[in-house]
DNA sequence: TAAAAATGTAAAACGCGCTTTACAATTTTA
DNA sequence: TAAAATTGTAAAGCGCGTTTTACATTTTTA
């Protein structure tokens, strides 16, 4: 699954570390997301989501099946 | 966290496994889910959602911090 | 261009999301 | 009310989401 994390960020002109804090995950957390390692959890990615003031819908690119 | 996927389930009134196979898990999986013993991950609530034709933010419920 | 900041890799460990199987309890229907 | 359908419980097992720590590479800034 792809997402949109790093584009909101560098949009936001915050570093990784900054969101990381600010979602309450570490920093690998976010370098995993951004690099497409896995997934985040529900709960991960509404925090995330929340914090750029988007959908869960819009972050995340649910591929079809 | 809470969810309405039971809610959503009677208002269409569909048994737990017609909503299992239709999402593609098992019915232990929907019964845990409606039960409150985990959470969905992200790629299930999308799909339970979709099956719904709501948002993942509708169906599901996130507590505050 | 050197130093500092930001990003990335690696690997081990833990808990949770989901499956599988089997059986019990409850609800609905004939 | 008996049979059938639906919902629930239990427990073991696997893989993924997240943490932690330590170090390497890349990018930015003075």
């Amino acid at each position: 699954m792809q997402n949109r994390i790093k584009e909101y960020r560098k949009q936001q002109k915050i570093t990784q570390d900054d969101l990381a804090k600010a979602v309450d995950v570490t920093r690998q957390t976010i370098i995993s997301l951004e690099n497409g390692k896995y997934d985040a959890s529900l709960k991960l990615a509404h925090r995330i989501a929340k914090y750029f003031s988007v959908s869960i819908e819009e972050l995340f690119i649910f591929e079809e099946d």
